[in-house]
DNA sequence: TTGTAGGCGTTATCAA
DNA sequence: TTGATAACGCCTACAA
């Protein structure tokens, strides 16, 4: 900026050879003039040559950079997965363009738009507002991951040989939830819901299912909270205990901390009076008090695979599959003592 | 990729018109022809043009790109600050990189590389493992802000004109927690240090001057975790209790919410036996039980600022300053009942 | 109002 | 082993 950074021309002149013979000797292509290599590399060295990426990727045709869109860099999960996916991709040489868009699709379509531009090699996708089809479509020829996606549409059919899913299976991971509370002896089992999100959609459906199909269809339902933030809980409490439930399966980890305090304000006892589970098993949930029954994903893993699959994709011009199992973790929250 | 992106060479053939047309239309340049402008915002949008921002940046000689170095994105205060900057970049039209680093040094090296390459346009840096002054060298020419930087060599001098700073007044923050504990009456507080950075040192030699300045320099002195991850902190609670403090003063949130479960494990009454604060509010600390007192950072807002700084910088070659306050956040975990 | 031409910094092809 | 030369996709004088 203030000063022009030194290019490979200048750096040429510097060492008296040709551009050609600098960029070769730079990235020590075959065994070169070992002797102006040197001269080369020290002179790249004191003068501080950084070799343009932009101009690269003008003629190599690839930017070595992925795109990450994620919903909430604030929620522990999603850095967990921005964490795996960063380190992967350092590891494989690759720098990371990160995109949060909380609950706007205005801004999700912009982070895409974005990503087309820079002509990302690869894209990651985690908690789209959009349908499939539309995301692929702006992202068309890149390789793209669908990343904790529960959207029906993906669990059909693949939609092109480029476009991949890291599927959580909330489903196993909620029948899991409510068998563990029905074994406990929990029968008014209401699900507080989170945001209009396809997993909430699911994760909502498959405890409905699940109620029924143990015979507890007709317990206290659901409570819709809206969004998974702990902001937002004691609004909730009232809500909630008009309906008498002895447990509440809850969207989400964030969701349920922030119920297990204003609980507790409202002078509810948690497990004694209401069990509480959440779902993701973020750090916290581990430390709370009590501690917190819930569904462990396995989030850095599924950033670091979605890396894989790219690289993957890249490399064989077809995407991987894959598939992550949920785990269900018992703590103090849903356990009578 | 699969299929070559359309350029703006393609994008002219198919509507009959020069690239340069193409271009300015594409850009709504002054008013052009309102009819052929039209036909070529059509065909853009019906082809799915998107232009390559790689070649832009090679001729307007900026990439609007930012890059963002931060220790861990899978800590709430750093997602918060990610957050931030995330967001204010993109209102501005930026793209921004992101690397995560941990406790690496090297990985540190690589990222500040690829800026580098990418040219970005400014970068913010926080935690940042070696010395100011050589990030600044690798990254010459273009404005960088060190965020949350208690650096003793940045607090003393500006090093540029393109270089700032953000800092957290940690001594501010650590003097007020000491006064509210000892205004409370503890009389035997230990502070209980976290990570080799820069911010810890300057947070412990505050609490020893604060606690020397109150008389009180005689108390159980300083106990050292190491990490500021809960995961080891039920290792400590032996050689705190050993000391007998009444207070404890941790290097931030993430310590101190650790030791909170570990505490309970060991059967030890926060606040009743003894106290703890923590740094940072992070927002797990207004939902723990006890409620956490901490310095509150205001985090998103450190991010925004960072952004606001970088465009300073680029419009008027010349960085602003910033200096943010820290505010006390009193809660249960410090109030003797 | 529109087109032509040159160049941004790099790599790759083809000669020397 | 090295050096010209031609792209890569876009923007911007300058010309028409």
């Amino acid at each position: 900026m203030s000063t022009a950074r030194v290019t490979l021309l200048d750096l040429a002149q510097i060492v008296g050879a040709s551009p050609s013979t600098v960029s070769r000797a730079l990235r020590s292509d075959p065994q070169f003039s070992l002797v102006t290599r040197l001269r080369v590399l020290r002179a790249a060295e004191s003068h501080g040559y950084v070799p343009n990426s932009a101009a690269r990727s003008l003629v190599v045709k690839a930017s070595r950079t992925f795109g990450l869109l994620i919903p909430d860099l604030t929620d522990p999960l999603h850095g967990q997965v921005a964490t795996g996916f960063e380190h992967e991709a350092a590891m494989a040489g690759y720098s990371v363009i990160i995109a949060s868009i909380l609950e706007d699709p205005a801004r999700e379509r912009m982070a895409l738009q974005l990503f087309a531009g820079h002509r990302a090699d690869g894209i990651a996708v985690m908690g789209s507002l959009q349908e499939p089809d539309e995301v692929v479509a702006t992202l068309k020829p890149s390789p793209l991951v669908f990343v904790a996606a529960e959207h029906p549409r993906l669990a059909r059919r693949h939609v092109d040989v480029l476009v991949g899913a890291i599927r959580a299976d909330d489903v196993r991971g909620m029948e899991a939830v409510v068998d563990h509370l029905v074994q406990n002896g929990y029968r008014r089992i209401a699900y507080v819901g989170g945001p209009r999100r396809a997993s909430n959609l699911v994760r909502r459906a498959t405890v409905r299912r699940a109620l029924a199909a143990s015979g507890l269809g007709d317990g206290p339902g659901e409570i819709t909270a809206g969004v998974s933030r702990w902001r937002s809980a004691s609004a909730l409490v009232d809500k909630i205990l008009n309906k008498r439930p002895d447990a509440l399966i809850c969207y989400d980890d964030k969701l349920a901390l922030g119920l297990l305090d204003a609980l507790r304000s409202a002078g509810v006892n948690v497990p004694g009076d209401l069990a509480v589970v959440g779902f993701d098993d973020i750090v916290y949930a581990a430390i709370s008090h009590p501690r917190l029954t819930t569904v462990a994903q396995p989030a850095e893993e599924m950033g670091r695979r979605a890396v894989q699959m790219l690289l993957g994709a890249i490399e064989t011009r077809t995407m991987p599959a894959s598939e992550t199992l949920p785990r269900l973790v018992v703590r103090e929250s849903s356990i009578r003592s």
